[in-house]
DNA sequence: AATGTTTTGTTGCAATTGCAACATTTTTAA
DNA sequence: TTAAAAATGTTGCAATTGCAACAAAACATT
């Protein structure tokens, strides 16, 4: 179940769908699921695998987010910046779209379920500032070997493990830290070089304190 | 009144406080008010002027958020490491102190005011998200030129003019960056020179389309 | 198992940047 | 008003980085 609908009952859930006038999608694999995204709503991943993906004015496209089954979106909470976005389906798709107005706007005070809604939205929303305020402490480091070591002690503190499993590619990495990729590769030859760190494929070890 | 209290009567206000165990506290101008930030809280200035400073392994300090009267802050909004930030009183400054997790972890569903607490810190944790995604754009960018364009894009399209009011110094506006201050003096002549822009002071003017 | 695609590693080189140091102007506070 | 502090502008230079291009490895798909 997912944490929007933490302390809420599946009959109360229900009810507070109809409330919402929320609506199911369903999408093909390789679909663009363009209209969703325009609008102020917030999506529920329900099943499958969607991206959310960026073409920029030279026409590179970058992958800005990716939606596993229980993943929330929406430019609410998310970087989508409308216009270049789109959301696609990778695998065959179902969302949940929620109006976010109308949460906002809706004046039933008084069931407690909505109440209690608006109240796991809030906690979602703070672990997000948090997960944005990581990402910006590394991005104001100026070189990339202090955005890497940032990287490093944010998941270390996080996992109390010096073993770093990286969640993507070394070319997903370079692109949350916002370097080169070849360059950022450099760098960490040369951590590995001077003994702070050892890798192996994905798995990357910290040698120091 | 705060953004914080909207939609609430001020009888109604009276009565969240109490529900919610808030504090005010005053300090006298140079006080530092340490406690106040160590914990989950959010915090309110009602009245008089604060900086959250951080000071670094280096002993550099850096201002992290000026915090003007009807400015909110906390650990949960703000990028608040608490191991190195210190909040300052740099007036006599008086500040509502609201215990986050009582905010969260209260069954109080049926006040309709504490509700609508609920909805309102929902809108602005949503605004700040808004932000942080904003600097994320700027600092994602690879060169000063590129964020500079972007900070200006950003400007322009919130404030519908080619006139740029810096709301801070531009010895600041390198850090929001997060880049060299003499290095963006530089690319900001730069930009000048190649007919970009103007400026005057703390105002620029964009002169591209 | 064979093929195509993506990821990773490497390197030379040019461009960008940070740093340090200093002069000048502006702002602040006594 | 005046002195002190902060902000701004400038420049040379060294360090860091991005870019491009390529080879090798890992991964995915049929």
């Amino acid at each position: 179940m997912h944490k929007l609908f933490n302390k809420i009952s599946v009959k109360q859930q229900v009810k507070l769908l109809k409330l919402l006038e929320t609506s199911t999608l369903s999408f093909k694999k390789g679909t663009v699921m363009l209209s969703a995204i325009k609008e102020n709503i917030i999506g529920v991943i329900l099943e499958g695998y969607a991206q959310i993906v960026r073409t920029d004015y030279n026409g590179n496209r970058t992958i800005i987010e990716e939606l596993e089954e229980e993943m929330i979106f929406g430019s609410t909470i998310s970087s989508l910046s409308s216009d270049e976005c789109e959301l696609i389906a990778k695998e065959d798709t179902k969302v949940l779209i929620i109006d976010y107005d109308l949460i906002i706007e809706s004046e039933n005070n008084t069931y407690s379920y909505y109440n209690q809604f608006v109240k796991n939205l809030l906690q979602i929303t703070t672990d997000i500032i948090d997960e944005k305020n990581e990402r910006i402490e590394i991005l104001t480091k100026k070189t990339i070997r202090d955005k890497l070591l940032e990287y490093f002690n944010i998941y270390r503190k996080k996992h109390g493990s010096n073993n770093i499993y990286l969640p993507f590619s070394l070319t997903d990495l370079a692109d949350y830290l916002a370097v080169d990729r070849s360059a950022m590769s450099r760098e960490l030859r040369y951590l590995k070089e001077e003994g702070f760190i050892e890798t192996k494929g994905r798995k990357i070890t910290l040698l120091y304190g």
